[in-house]
DNA sequence: TTGAAAGCGCTAACAA
DNA sequence: TTGTTAGCGCTTTCAA
């Protein structure tokens, strides 16, 4: 039976109208998977078909979707990280780190920014997961606990960076916020500082560090020892406003442990101001050992830790991870280094 | 005729196994585009109906694959930045301005480095457009004209930050450094200085700006300016080597322009060290007003742009390109200031 | 306001 | 080594 049909309209959808994979099939003369084939996996493709897929890939200027390709294949080739903000540059050396060794693995880096309500950071790992990202990093602390069961519901492997957590959602890349806060006690009260004081940032790490300061301090028979906090403000002119304040409480101050190098440095250069002679009145140690810590005048005592290492180490553990190896060590404490410069006596 | 089909097997993909948005329809009793009407455009949708289908999402834990719906849609919710590196932090600024705006809008940011051979960025470029972001935000200078070709054929919206350039891709939101040159050196020689250095990094964008500086020197009557180039290495140290290297070749250097402000701040140092006065002796200006620059000691001199609304401006114009809204200005000058603070007198 | 069908552009699975 | 087919999980289009 012979059918006119003239009403077969198909319905119709816009299309980006950008060069598919298979329009260079076409082009090539080869079926669309095995254009696919010469793009992904060129060994496992002669070298006549090779060439010729390569060839209409020129001439097209086709750039392969990688959304379509995710979806295909369940490989997003993305991975995720979660820092608490662009601002704090501390994490920045972690996440170059991270980033040089995905990128060399054909990842890609989707950053997010963690500083904001629970309610927001929930929104975030929405987003976040919605792209199924291979792995997740993060440096910041998740608020919100309904956040971290979402995480974990996720299926997605997941590093947690500079801490050791006691209850680690996953993998964990860092070292002792404790064990900083008394090493650093125990450097000053051997340096024959008497009058101790903390100015820090508020924030969750640095209270731990601060306490076990403060535990040891007092262990050794020291008097009280003052604390100030600077809020979300890691500036130098913040530690400069807190030493005023720290000398205020205590006249006697002689030795100050600061949550952030930039802290430190506004105190030292708070000290210079007031003609307070830095080693031998005034002891100053910080944390970070950013980049201008040994230039400084005097150079900076401070605390090192492995910025960069965390960053590789936590990119690899993602990646295999992401490629089904099995992962071994889950928890990695990468320690950190008292750095004796010319601010502690 | 009877058919007893054994064998109707079909392809077996596997799958995630995640929840989809068809499990979540089934649950709420509709269908899966009804879901996903009440979850994207809950307005379009019965308010019992959208209780169903919250209350399935609550009960399976679902979360939205947005590679699948970015697939059907071609609206990827994805704006891609490129900076140099996340080291260098003065584009933090921006790129955090940058992201806060893409947030509260829906969109999420991806990002790329690329401090790279030409070969690399052209990968980093196939990278980034096979995700087909809906914008493309760079502060750094494409090396390889291939890539510029590459950008411009992927027809994605363009703003390239930081800068004014000649031939802009697309759009453009900076400021002249060619500008901050000349107004630096009128500056300076407005305060009697006379003999004149330029420390900087190895940057197209810092040798624009010297070059008009030692132009409105030689101008000036001046002596020749010398330079001194210290590589990728804007650091603190760095400046202090450089500075010693200017007295060196040039013992009575009584004025000098850093591309940066940490290397202004290593000039700072070095001269503390040698005893020499800022800035009855020596005048120093830097690039960036960093936040730590008004609380050197003494505060430094620079030049401010405005890091902040680059990326804002920014952002909202990428938005209203890929939310095919007109976009009538296409380029944003927004200027700089000369900061004066108490390394020049 | 709701739904059925089709298809976004790609790759996994199977077949030859 | 190459190809056929059937999806990946969602949204668009069209229809009711």
């Amino acid at each position: 039976m012979k059918q006119i049909n003239i009403k077969d309209q198909k319905k119709q959808r816009r299309s980006t109208g950008a060069v598919t994979l298979k329009d260079v099939a076409e082009i090539a003369g080869v079926a669309q998977i095995t254009a696919s084939r010469a793009l992904n996996t060129p060994n496992l493709v002669s070298e006549n078909v090779l060439n010729k897929v390569l060839h209409a890939v020129k001439q097209t200027g086709y750039v392969q979707n990688k959304i379509a390709g995710g979806l295909a294949s369940s490989r997003s080739k993305l991975i995720a990280a979660i820092i608490p903000n662009f601002a704090s540059s501390i994490f920045l050396e972690t996440i170059d780190a991270l980033n040089q060794t995905l990128v060399s693995s054909g990842y890609q880096l989707l950053l997010g920014q963690s500083n904001y309500s629970a309610e927001r950071e929930e929104s975030l790992l929405d987003e976040i997961i919605g792209r199924r990202p291979e792995g997740i990093f993060i440096t910041g602390v998740l608020s919100s606990n309904d956040a971290k069961r979402k995480l974990i519901a996720s299926n997605i492997p997941v590093v947690e960076a500079w801490d050791l957590t006691d209850h680690p959602i996953d993998m964990l890349v860092g070292f002792s916020h404790q064990n900083i806060g008394s090493s650093v006690a125990s450097f000053l009260i051997g340096k024959e500082y008497k009058n101790l004081g903390v100015i820090q940032a508020n924030d969750e790490r640095a209270f731990r560090r601060s306490n076990a300061f403060i535990e040891v301090a007092i262990e050794s028979g020291l008097e009280h020892v003052h604390v100030i906090n600077v809020g979300d403000s890691r500036t130098v002119s913040s530690g400069k406003a807190a030493f005023c304040e720290l000398l205020e409480q205590n006249p006697n101050i002689d030795g100050v442990f600061c949550s952030s190098d930039l802290l430190a440095l506004g105190v030292l250069t708070q000290a210079q101001i007031l003609k307070i002679d830095v080693p031998s009145q005034l002891g100053i140690i910080g944390f970070g050992d950013i980049s201008l810590a040994k230039d400084t005048w005097p150079a900076m005592s401070t605390v090192r830790i492995n910025s960069g290492q965390i960053g590789t180490i936590s990119a690899n553990l993602l990646i295999a991870r992401a490629e089904n190896q099995i992962v071994s060590d889950h928890i990695f404490d990468l320690g950190f280094t008292v750095v004796e410069r010319q601010t502690t006596r």
